[in-house]
DNA sequence: AGCAAAAACTGACAATTATCATGTTTATAA
DNA sequence: TTATAAACATGATAATTGTCAGTTTTTGCT
């Protein structure tokens, strides 16, 4: 199965909608296949022992949730959770296991993209090791306009909550919310209720790389 | 090739000695192949921007070095540098590469190892930017003994100086030597020389846990 | 529109962690 | 075996971040 027979196999499947703030699975579910991110957004994150969640990754369109937990056929890791109103179809466990253990081309594809997403969590290790909150809420910026876009009025696509960028970042809401704050005071960023455009870009990647 | 054919393949390698603070890979570099580690233990880090090294994963006996950056084709995103004196095999790319063309098994073996590193580094991520050095350092000193054992006098096996550890759990080598001094004060180790036991297993595991 | 609830915000303060300076011990190699 | 460097250690202090206790603003409903 090609990535264009998985499109197809799930383009037939009926989608399902799940509202903000909806569960998709939680921590420690069994799960017996896949998600696929049609539309919208899905923060994966986990219940840290001192009853903080920590945002491990924004899924969005094109994203398979559950694919990690499958593959190792353990319980999940993470919870996936709606931060906006999605659209995601379902592709059962078995349809997964075959196609990979009939078809090198998709596991090889498959392998790839896990690849990719395992040098991903490697940086992010680094960075929240290795940098100060204010950067790490700079590039989170940063990244939600690279990743999600601007809306006509150039306000970032996805508008998050001052609580979940705390748990992008990984710190306290109030700690986001007063840097966030003095971002605004020194002309970073604007922001209109919960809104938030890049006011000067070069700027804000000095704060990011620790000007 | 199975697992078994691999470690076949990889036995007829002659090895190559690495000596302790020798480089296997650098960041940025591209490999031709992967490195399997037969003895002594590799740390794979990064150097952020601060200057400072993370020290993202240890790998000893039987791990795969350079994996990810092979299968994506990039260039390393990690360095890899032993820790003690090594013993290492090299295979190359093309090896690789066809194997997981070729072989449905191979590639689903690797996709399920790969995954598995996915998990763990997602849960570090989790433990770097929800706990405190105190507790990191704790779980550092369990970690140590549960994956690399202990000699016959009870210290860990593998001795990794302060600025290492302070690496690996993210923070200024000063502060690690403080909380370590600390947990020998508290009896929670002993420590001769370089050597470190845990003391009280107990303890540490709440002291990691947050008590 | 009006009201409850959630989210955003602010201040004061405490705790954690980093930094700098410096002394001591331990390891390494000529 | 010493010298020389590296690693370890500690104190003083500053900077960062968290916590608690509120107030104000926004949001979502009916």
């Amino acid at each position: 199965m090609s990535k264009e027979e998985l499109k197809r196999v799930s383009d037939t499947k009926t989608t399902k909608l799940v509202k903000k703030g909806e569960t998709i699975f939680g921590e420690g579910d069994k799960l017996n296949g896949v998600f696929c991110v049609r539309d919208g957004v899905s923060k994966l994150s986990k219940l840290s022992p001192n009853g903080k969640d920590q945002i491990v990754k924004l899924a969005t369109q094109g994203a398979v949730l559950g694919q990690r937990s499958v593959i190792t056929e353990e319980v999940a890791n993470l919870s996936a959770i709606a931060v906006n109103d999605m659209e995601v179809c379902f592709i059962p466990k078995d349809a997964i296991m075959d196609s990979l253990n009939s078809n090198p081309n998709f596991a090889v594809e498959v392998l790839r993209h896990i690849a990719h997403d395992l040098k991903e969590a490697d940086d992010v290790i680094v960075n929240m090791s290795q940098k100060t909150v204010k950067q790490r809420i700079a590039e989170a910026f940063i990244y939600l306009e690279e990743n999600f876009g601007k809306d006509k009025n150039g306000y970032l696509a996805l508008t998050l909550s001052r609580e979940d960028i705390a748990n992008v970042v990984g710190t306290a809401t109030e700690s986001a919310i007063r840097i966030i704050s003095d971002f605004k005071k020194q002309g970073l960023i604007k922001a209109s209720g919960k809104k938030v455009a890049i006011a000067d870009r070069k700027a804000l990647d000095e704060v990011a790389k620790g000007g």
